[in-house]
RNA sequence: GGUUCCUUGGAUGAGUGGCUUAGUCAGCGGUCUGCAAAACCGUUUACGGCGGUUCGAAUCCGCCAGGAACCUCCA
């Protein structure tokens, strides 16, 4: 396939052209939520950079197995509750069955992820659903030497696996500084290492979550599920693993480790990382309790939201971003967000009805290759969306009669901005999403308006500005054109 | 303390040696309008500090200052 598409290898710290191992097959996969609470901002960051990723891909003919994960099991928890899992600790907390709320936080996520144009992955597997796969691995770990078992525990040794191969190579981390900077932990006395970490643990008896094995009845160490459903549904070797930056280290740079104890080299070709969010310069996050999850934003019912920001200025205000910067959340910039994709969502509108003229006096040719450098760059979505916003001011001059159009430019243009606005960014109108309520309460809306203009015409000002008034008390925007009023539903 | 990064105009946010004052939002002036709004046109302001390399640096190198993520569950 020919295009000189690059992506940034966290690995190599540099761009690269992306070479599928298999072609036309792309093996991607990303790490997904894990399901005891709601989505936050944060977790659409993945969700978004990896979708343009997706869409890219498929765009450029690619055939793409997309599998983003569930973590439903094996997060450990270190706080009062000693090594207890945190889906176990919630169902406790509210007299649940673990699975129920694995799949009331997944559902939930999923209509979130919706919201945000966010398309399904090909494979969604679930942790639980591949424990055997998950104890398959740590065998093959200890009978090649680099685990060991203690307690009815298994724990990988880092130390032996540094001396064969080198640990920390994701992160640029050596062994040395972690032997003297990582805190004790409970239950240390376990492990040889205080960097060792489990691949299987034993579960203590309240543990509700927990499944047989050859060491004890309970649960794997939270590296081993992408390691093992990686390989199981995309093979030893793979194109693109994907997750946040804060998961560098340790648990892709333990997957790394997995996968070289188990196999003797890596499945990954070329691991990507987006960025944070951060809201007063901080991370958003769980730990630091200032996050603010997908719904608050959807319904604007939080203490720092002004207003309620709908999904598609959410993934707008993403995308404005380059995946590898941080981007800092303010209402200022979800409110500049909004305006601008605003006027972007109007420009399309005009593009479809501008009328071909002889001859172009604007120059929209060298769009559609524009775009495509941006995006071949890294997934360059900013600078996609300033060419977008380019075309937009051609767009409203023709609009406005100051400038023309030819029949074959306007045919280009609207496939280039139909392609990479919706297809490729996965921007979607939702004014035009409603369906037939929608449109029969705008055809009552132009009823209004066109008693507005007869009123206009008779010079009776004072019915004129009612409507109009009223109209936007409602929430309505109204322009008077040249050929009539136009309107459009805010928020 | 270690690792990896970041610091661009009123707010955001691209750009990695000259060809860009990127773009968005906000502001100001104008065109349009019955008045508005929208749109369009024009317009203001920048590369943390100090040194170095270079014909030339926001961009490369060094030092300093400030900040972040990771090192513990985290997108």
């Amino acid at each position: 396939m020919e295009h000189p598409l690059s992506i940034y290898n966290t690995l190599t710290r540099k761009k690269e052209p992306f070479k599928p191992l298999h072609e036309p097959h792309v093996g991607m996969y990303v790490c997904g939520p894990t399901v005891y609470g709601d989505a936050h901002l944060g977790h659409a960051r993945p969700a978004i950079t990896f979708d343009l990723l997706f869409r890219y891909l498929t765009h450029l003919g690619y055939k793409v197995r997309y599998v983003r994960n569930i973590t439903d099991v094996g997060h450990l928890e270190h706080d009062a509750d000693d090594g207890e899992d945190k889906i176990a600790k919630k169902a406790r907390l509210e007299q649940l069955e673990p699975m129920e709320v694995v799949q009331y936080y997944l559902n939930r996520y999923h209509q979130a992820m919706d919201a945000l144009n966010v398309l399904p992955p090909s494979i969604e597997p679930h942790a639980s659903g591949h424990i055997i796969e998950q104890i398959e691995l740590v065998k093959k770990i200890l009978d090649n030497g680099y685990a060991y078992e203690s307690q009815g525990s298994v724990y990988f040794d880092v130390e032996k696996y540094n001396k064969d191969h080198k640990y920390g190579i994701l992160s640029g981390r050596n062994i040395e500084d972690m032997l003297n900077t990582t805190r004790a932990l409970d239950g240390q006395d376990e492990k040889h290492n205080a960097i060792d970490f489990a691949l299987w643990k034993c579960a203590q008896p309240e543990h509700i979550m927990r499944w047989p094995s050859p060491w004890s009845d309970g649960f794997p160490g939270w590296h081993c599920e992408c390691t093992a459903m990686g390989k199981k549904y995309l093979g030893e070797h793979f194109d693109i693993h994907g997750g946040g930056m804060d998961l560098i280290f340790p648990h892709h740079e333990c997957e790394i480790a997995q996968a070289v104890a188990s196999q003797g080299d890596d499945m990954v070709h070329y691991w990507m990382h987006n960025n944070m969010i951060t809201i007063n310069g901080q991370k958003m996050g769980k730990s630091l309790g200032n996050f603010i999850t997908l719904e608050q934003f959807f319904t604007g019912d939080h203490p720092m939201l002004r207003q309620a920001y709908s999904a598609m200025t959410i993934r707008f205000f993403i995308l404005q971003a380059h995946y590898r910067s941080t981007v800092d959340f303010s209402n200022e910039a979800l409110q500049a967000a909004e305006k601008g994709l605003s006027r972007l969502m109007e420009a399309y509108g005009h593009l479809m009805k501008l009328q071909p003229s002889a001859a172009s006096t604007v120059d929209t040719r060298g769009l559609r290759e524009k775009c495509y450098e941006a995006m071949n760059d890294d997934l360059n979505s900013p600078i996609v969306i300033s060419h977008l916003f380019d075309a937009s001011r051609a767009i409203n001059s023709i609009k406005d009669g100051k400038a023309t159009i030819s029949g074959e430019d306007l045919k280009e243009l609207r496939e280039v901005f139909h392609l990479f606005l919706f297809d490729i960014l996965g921007m979607k109108d939702e004014a035009s999403a409603g369906g037939n309520h929608y449109e029969a309460f705008g055809k009552a809306v132009d009823l209004l308006l066109s008693i507005r203009q007869q009123a206009k015409a008779n010079k009776d000002w004072a019915t004129s500005d009612k409507i109009r008034n009223e109209l936007t008390a409602m929430g309505f925007e109204i322009k008077d054109t040249k050929d009539g009023a136009e309107w459009k539903l805010n928020n």
